[in-house]
DNA sequence: CCATAGCTATATCCAAAACATATCGAGATG
DNA sequence: CATCTCGATATGTTTTGGATATAGCTATGG
């Protein structure tokens, strides 16, 4: 049996009339008698008593039409189905966003933006340092994270920059400096302990805070190691030393914890998508390109008004 | 696309191996293959990601899977149920029943084999006189019935014998006869109003009646008219006249009637099962064989026993 | 009552397409 | 590096679905 079997007795069944079924099929009655004489033999019964003004249903015949009336609409929707599969628009996004930017204003735009646009989605987000999400991306644990990117085997992941953003001195309230400075020129920072992720957890992040010292002449003094962002707050606060971290980290107000701007310096921390370079999943793909038209939005509204809080570009 | 392409696309995916595919469907690999790339062109996207050593599906494979893996099943499914409506052992068998046999054991037995061999049938039985059943059949209100068949034209319905069974006399139980005979010679019932169904109605056990009165020499004096066998009994025990019924009828006790047998008597009357003669529905003709069936069993149990009691011959 | 119209079935032919065979190229493996 | 396994490609063959012509049947109208 196949589906032309099906589709011919259909007709048929609806018309009443092999003529006028093989007309809206768009062949010649012969074939369709032939089709329909074969259908019947597979199934081993008659489906059709032949009249002198058409054809009607047997019995047998009203009950294969109960059983497979709706069939050619179920393919229909079988193949749609594995379209929209294709193209992302349905199944699941397993995302990974590094703790040094989730509070990021254009990250939850970026989300909501692509569960806009793909509503049928499921989406899963989980919080992860930059190593670990790259970890979890290669073992198919994610499928697609926001991180700051190290250098990674371009074979293996595919990363492409969101966004860059400058540093910030995070201090304890009641440090002297704090006090006297509205914006710190770093070399005055040469003496203190700088609380900072491992390296091996966030290259990029460690190593800008390097180059930052660098750039003003001295090795910055590797205090108390701290794995998370909350960690390190933490540890600010308790005045166990200073940090530099992300602008918008800003957003995490923590008591004893002041912020304040870098005076004079050129390096900034990237911010960027990431997904398997190998079979990504599409809603990767897609989340990546959404990623993409939020940066291109973003960069057109920076470039027009440069002077602009972050906190204010936050629309979809 | 055909069911040919979903078959192949489900093996392929089972064994996530075109090769052993191709085996298990008794073809070649290459055809396999291009199959497989005709229905990715068809839907609109691919199905499997090749690979050194198999195949696997990709998303959109995987989404199709899930939608059309129980097709091949449900076909088989609706084969076999278009099988079953073609044999009769699905569907409805509308039973119509004579009123004046009702009652008969053999009925009873009949249906509860019906329904034994044919439990999927929806049986639903309708009580009504010959007249009234053999339009049933005609117009299609009634698949069967079990009725007195008058002679009816044998291209439109189809009349198979069942049973024939005596007549009885039955009298108001004050009536003179009734106490002096236990068995009724006919000739003396001259001058008695015969209670009787309307000779349209139920035309052959009113011809058995005037028969007998007929080979007992004179004609019955027709009394009051009764087209059920309900007020037949009540118009006896009201004492407006005598009647003569089946020998089942005896089955129906009421209060100021007696029955007697007539003595030495040939005129029977018949019961048969009748279905139209042309597109006669399967369970029709099913329960026109199990009748027949009943017929031959009871025939050799009457040849063994022919003293025996009407009301034991009640097996299935 | 015959002729006609409308229907499905049959016979024959052709073309499309499913399949088989032979071979190739790519990636994994010893 | 040779080999093995896998799917893809090229080409020829066979099957089969479909077209055309026509027959056979049954209602219907003149």
């Amino acid at each position: 049996m196949e589906l032309r079997h099906i589709r011919y007795f259909l007709a048929v069944a609806e018309e009443q009339n092999f003529t006028r079924a093989a007309n809206r099929l768009h062949i010649a009655q012969p074939p369709l008698s032939q089709q329909i004489k074969a259908l019947e033999e597979d199934i081993g019964t008659a489906l059709f008593f032949r009249t002198p003004h058409g054809a009607e249903l047997t019995d047998a015949g009203q009950a294969l039409y109960r059983e497979v009336s709706g069939l050619p609409l179920q393919l229909q929707q079988a193949k749609e189905t594995a379209l929209k599969a294709a193209n992302g628009e349905t199944g699941k996004l397993r995302l990974g966003v590094t703790g040094t930017a989730a509070l990021h204003p254009a990250i939850p735009a970026v989300i909501r933006q692509y569960r806009r646009r793909y509503p049928e989605v499921e989406l899963t987000i989980e919080e992860a340092n930059s190593l670990a999400l790259a970890e979890g991306l290669l073992s198919d644990r994610l499928d697609a994270a926001i991180l700051r990117p190290s250098d990674p085997d371009p074979t293996q992941l595919i990363v492409q920059h969101f966004l860059e953003e400058q540093l910030v001195i995070a201090l304890p309230s009641s440090h002297p400096i704090a006090r006297a400075h509205d914006t710190i020129d770093i070399a005055i920072l040469k003496q203190e302990p700088f609380i900072m992720t491992p390296r091996t957890l966030a290259v990029s992040l460690h190593d800008a805070v390097v180059h930052v010292c660098q750039e003003a002449g001295f090795e910055p003094i590797v205090g108390q190691p701290a794995p998370q962002i909350a960690s390190i707050l933490s540890m600010v606060s308790a005045e166990l030393g200073i940090s530099m971290l992300p602008e918008s980290m800003q957003q995490l107000a923590v008591k004893g914890v002041v912020y304040r701007p870098i005076k004079k310096t050129s390096i900034k921390v990237e911010l960027a998508v990431a997904h398997r370079a190998q079979h990504p999943p599409k809603p990767a793909i897609n989340f990546a390109a959404t990623v993409n038209q939020q940066r291109v939005a973003r960069e057109a509204l920076l470039a027009e008004k440069p002077a602009i809080s972050l906190t204010d570009i936050n629309q979809d």
